[in-house]
RNA sequence: GCCGGCGUAGCUCAGUGGUAGAGCAACGGUUUCGUAAACCGUAGGUCGGUGGUUCAAUCCCACUCGCCGGCUCCA
């Protein structure tokens, strides 16, 4: 007998040899929803599975992450079994489930055409439809090869040989065979709704060495409803691409002219950009830090001895020469903050010191790579470098922390993951450093009571980092900030405390940003708004609109009221309907709007409109002056650290 | 960089092997009109660049520049 423990602690026991379908088939499903497979022992397993041994279980649906996986794992095989119907001499690479949804890369000697995805689709429904039995099989790889090379599955063969494991698993359904590790939910039957979306190239194993296969990208869901509603998601991510906010906002732009990836910010942005640094120095003078410049070229010397030379050539543009001497757009500024840390003796008495500088990096990026806001070769890094002595790591951490999530919050982001990366294989550093190092930024997550999740050996060689990762309001994720400890450059430089042994020792150096890039931050702050900034960062706040003539003087005087009073205003005196003047002030997205007409001059009122609502009331000018401070003053409420799930 | 797609007026786009159009914007004029587009007119493009095929190319070909979708989520 065998005891199978269920998500609610309750317990049932079962003869040895009960599959996981029959020890679950009893539990109640939420929402619903279909049984897809199981977690045994928090591993994803077939329904199939013969259950041996005692074993805590869980059913998996679509509303769980691994439920999801299995769903989106299978939706790729359907995928596949669709494409070799139709291209019997496409061959099989690899399929797996990915963030939203699932791809599959075929080897075929031509890309796919919209009308051959439409073909796909059409045969991906006669198979959910023919809703075919998912059969595991198990066979050594002696015994896979052969069934692979038979049917000319090159990559399928490649993949077995890696293998380590001596016995390899695949799954059939119908007449398709896939090489699979699994699991899979039980029938074809059980996709709800499928969508192919589309197709690029992409390289076996990622390698531009290897031949170019074709990826086809696919999502599914239990119910139509919700594969629309995921349509509809990516259709307004599309609406409000920020190439296209920044255009029609006239806030940035990109030049053949100047050179791709290099921003060129158009007065409206590059307000939305001053007014994110003022907020940025202010906040961190506020929190006890120091601001400092350095230059844009270094001697090419400097990144040597940092060893970006070595490291990071690929990333940095060519040594530019000066006489004799050559030099380096950098590519970073934390050599600039180590050599002013070694213009003279530093106490322990001294440390921490946490300099700031808001400062502009260029990298050569490839090409194809290149997007927008986010994706540029020169951007300006948020950066800070903290020098401090090992004790106090845990605390400069927290504080961090503490200052990151404040700032995110500050510009609309409430929801944060967080990731917390350990040593790797190569590393510099002992491995006491990298552990004292790494029980610092956990202490630092527990004391702000921040649920993270570990990503082992993906930490940088130089230390151990924390990244968070914010969730925007179209629900994807993106990654500004980040917080990375360094064993490296102290060391390279030889940076030293004299310490109250009068010896010295070796500072722990933070960089951090909150972040990361301002051009790429402001990227996705243009999608996660809309562009329609909130009043604090909207480069116009108000826009006085004038019925006719007779009230442009009025107007005038407001606009002058209210920049006396700080504000971004302008006025529309032209001779146009107050319709279109209206209309006009929606499309920039203008935060308010104030309306003038005889009646407002007579009483000395304005009518204010605010965007997207409409009217808001007729008043005096003090109260909504106290009106839009009071909203800007909001802003600034910035919290304590999230909980996460 | 690689694969695929695309590149026509400031913007959004139509179009053809015989040297190009629309709407909006701009400019000029008329209109002074109360909460998301008034009306009339004018001007504006060597059809991304270079070379080639052709009697003739914006349209075909090659190269080049740029843009878009992807390219370390490893059965």
């Amino acid at each position: 007998m065998i005891e199978v423990t269920y998500p609610d602690k309750s317990r049932r026991s079962y003869e040895s040899g009960v599959t996981a379908f029959e020890a679950i088939a009893g539990y109640t499903l939420p929402n619903n929803r279909t049984l897809l497979a199981a977690e045994a022992d928090g591993i994803a397993v077939d329904l199939s599975t013969v259950l041996t041994s005692n074993v805590s279980l869980k059913p998996l649906t679509f509303d769980s992450k691994l439920g999801k996986e299995v769903y989106w794992h299978t939706s790729a095989h359907i995928l596949a079994q669709a494409v070799q119907t139709v291209f019997p001499l496409a061959k099989l690479a690899i399929g797996p489930p990915i963030d939203a949804g699932f791809y599959y890369d075929f080897g075929f000697d031509r890309a796919f055409t919209p009308e051959d995805l439409n073909r796909i689709e059409e045969e991906v429904h006669s198979i959910v439809k023919a809703d075919y039995p998912l059969e595991r099989i198990e066979s050594s790889q002696e015994g896979a090869i052969p069934l692979f090379q038979e049917r000319d599955e090159s990559y399928k063969v490649e993949i077995i040989k890696a293998i380590a494991d001596p016995s390899v698993s695949m799954y059939r359904q119908g007449n398709f065979i896939d090489l699979c590790r699994g699991p899979h939910m039980t029938s074809t039957g059980q996709i709800g709704a499928f969508k192919v979306l589309s197709v690029a190239g992409a390289y076996w194993r990622g390698d531009k060495q290897n031949p170019m296969l074709q990826r086809i990208y696919g999502i599914s869901f239990p119910t139509q409803e919700e594969l629309d509603q995921h349509l509809l998601l990516l259709e307004e991510a599309k609406r409000r691409d920020h190439r296209k906010i920044g255009k029609e906002l006239d806030l940035f732009s990109v030049s053949e002219e100047t050179g791709s990836g290099l921003i060129l910010w158009h007065p409206k942005g590059a307000m939305v950009r001053h007014l994110i640094e003022t907020f940025w120095r202010e906040q961190h003078i506020e929190r006890g830090y120091e601001l400092v410049y350095s230059p844009h070229i270094a001697r090419l010397d400097l990144w040597k001895q940092s060893g970006h030379l070595d490291f990071y050539h690929e990333s940095m543009f060519s040594p530019i020469s000066a006489e004799d001497n050559p030099y380096q757009l950098k590519p970073m500024n934390c050599p600039f903050h180590i050599v002013i840390y070694k213009s003279r003796l530093r106490s322990y008495r001294d440390l921490p010191l946490r300099w700031a500088e808001l400062g502009t990096v260029y990298r050569r990026e490839l090409s194809g790579v290149l997007e927008g806001l986010k994706r540029v070769r020169g951007f300006t890094q948020d950066d800070a470098h903290i020098f401090c002595r090992p004790e106090q790591l845990a605390e400069e951490v927290a504080d961090i922390l503490k200052f990151t999530f404040s700032t995110l919050r500050r510009f609309g982001f409430e929801d944060f993951e967080i990731f917390l990366s350990t040593r790797p294989d190569h590393a510099v550093g002992s491995a006491e450093d990298w552990q004292h190092a790494t029980d610092a930024l956990k202490s630092a997550l527990h004391a702000l009571k921040v649920s993270y999740t570990i990503d082992p050996g993906e930490g940088a060689f130089y230390g151990p980092k924390i990244d968070i990762q914010i969730r925007d309001v179209l629900e994807r994720s993106w990654q500004c900030s980040t917080i990375q400890l360094d064993f490296n450059l102290p060391q390279r430089f030889e940076l030293a405390f004299t310490g109250p042994d009068g010896k010295p020792h070796q500072p722990i150096m933070i960089h951090r940003a909150i972040f990361g890039s301002l051009e790429r931050f402001i990227g996705v702050l243009i999608e996660h708004f809309d562009g329609a900034f909130p009043a604090w960062l909207a480069p116009v706040q108000v826009k006085v609109l004038t019925l006719g003539e007779t009230q442009s003087s009025y107007a005038s005087n407001i606009i002058v009221e209210l920049k006396q009073h700080g504000f971004r205003a302008e006025a529309d005196l032209r001779s146009e309907k107050i319709n279109l003047k209206i209309r006009e002030a929606e499309t920039a997205k203008v935060p308010y709007m104030i309306i003038v007409g005889d009646k407002e001059v007579a009483a000395s009122t304005v009518s204010v409109r605010k965007r997207k609502e409409g009217q808001a009331g007729t008043m005096k000018l003090v109260p909504f002056i106290k009106m839009l401070t009071a909203e800007i003053l909001e802003y600034s409420s910035a919290s304590p650290a999230p909980t996460q799930s």
